[in-house]
DNA sequence: CGCCCACTTGAGGAATGTCAATCTCCGTGG
DNA sequence: CCACGGAGATTGACATTCCTCAAGTGGGCG
């Protein structure tokens, strides 16, 4: 695994992707693992803190995380800021600066993260090429819509300690699905601010919901590690129901 | 323009669509018009009131907003709605389904509304036979995201006068990107209730912020119309900027 | 050792929600 | 023509949630 100057590693076979060995993501075929290389532009390696794409500007890449985190928010003049959504190995970023012509929000790496890279300008050949794949963008942009109508619906709907609930549960099924976490642990790399920013809460009040959550006997968040004491009464208090996650596209 | 029995009416042509009027959409080939042909399987009218599609349902529809408004929700079991969007003529309905392969959201006719009916089980082949549209069709849901995320960011981090002048910024916005808006006057075919829970307000809060809106002179809202009588001062207030909307695609 | 960042906790206040009463349309039936 | 009823809008009083301010604590790292 070369490493060039600049964060930008050497091209990979993507049969070997890190990600391929959770069953989360669909298989390849032999058809779309060629085109796939060809789209494959390098990897980018960026350190915690880091700002991937800018809101506002135009990026001539689009990415898929392949390791670590990183979280997705937007800020109006005065400082106020709302996370969209936290990234996890396996997502797709930047889709919306490729069609559109420009990002409407922030990435920005919360960990030290490693992205597969890809020219926004070959975009399009995928559509003609690989229908397939096209589709599958397509799939992702629609689940990306109906996890922002989820968050939509508790940041307007749900009061606080439900709120809490459901993003702690929402972070802890996302480790999971890509091997961050067990049932009951997961280690946890973002802070109570980006939390409560996600949430539409203070941090201070957040934080009183979370000292709540514990007296409960529900989770325990303590030293970058989140701990699931009690799974049954989190989803009842998130709202949520077992997820029965079929397998979603991989780019 | 023939109706039969149970409100599907039949076929036209695409290109003299009475959306195709307004330069808010981009224009058609002559080949894409001819697959849309086929693609298209009817016309859809129902009145207000009906659900159009429900949350946790199969359709093996897809729509476009011919004529008449609706709204995109979600429910909690006690109750608890959340809108998350307002549909105009143009939009695109079910994208969801069509992919994932169940909505997350209902959707809900708010007026009378005339819908163009598409199979679900032809959108692959869309992908297929015109990249471009399948490209398109990306575009839209991106759009979508976009969308979802500046609401998002109202709901989560604006306070209730801003986001109701949000609220309205963007009805107004959409309403005379079809020509059902002038400058400073709109038809309003919403109720408060559908707005307040937009915005994650009470019925009873936002009507008040409607009052002081009116009374610091920025817009009113009387027997089913809205008036921008400060359009300035509303956007301002909004925390949006003038819109330099370009073209999107039409489904 | 000391500083900085994330987290914690309490006190007080502002924003928003809930409850309840009333009003104004507007359509319907007598 | 008028009485009635229902849906949406409006307003005031009061309750609650959540925010802000302020003052810590605790651990990691230079």
């Amino acid at each position: 695994m070369g490493k060039n100057g600049n964060g930008v590693r050497s091209q990979e076979n993507c049969k070997t992707c890190v990600l391929r060995q959770f069953d989360c993501f669909a298989p390849f075929s032999d058809a779309e693992e060629q085109f796939m290389l060809g789209f494959k532009s390098g990897e980018l390696v960026v350190e915690a803190g880091s700002t991937i794409v800018l809101e506002g500007a135009v990026s001539p890449h689009l990415f898929t995380v392949l390791d670590g985190n990183g979280i997705r928010h937007k800020s109006l003049e005065d400082g106020r800021r709302q996370v969209l959504g936290f990234l996890f190995p396996g997502d797709f970023v930047g889709l919306q600066g490729a069609v559109m012509n420009e990002m409407q929000h922030t990435v920005e790496a919360v960990t030290r993260m490693v992205l597969c890279v890809f020219q926004r300008r070959d975009l399009y050949s995928m559509y003609v090429k690989i229908p397939e794949r096209g589709f599958d963008v397509t799939w992702l942009a629609a689940r990306e819509e109906q996890v922002l109508g989820d968050h939509l619906m508790t940041v307007g709907r749900r009061n606080a300690d439900e709120r809490v609930a459901f993003g702690l549960w929402l972070l802890h099924q996302r480790a999971r699905s890509v091997g961050m976490a067990s049932k009951s642990r997961m280690e946890m790399p973002f802070t109570q601010q980006d939390l409560a920013d996600a949430l539409g809460l203070s941090l201070v009040h957040t934080n009183k919901m979370l000292r709540r959550l514990k007296d409960r006997g529900i989770v325990e968040w303590s030293s970058r590690t989140l701990h699931i004491l009690d799974g049954e009464r989190l989803m009842a208090l998130a709202g949520v129901d077992e997820e029965v996650s079929r397998q979603r596209p991989l780019i």
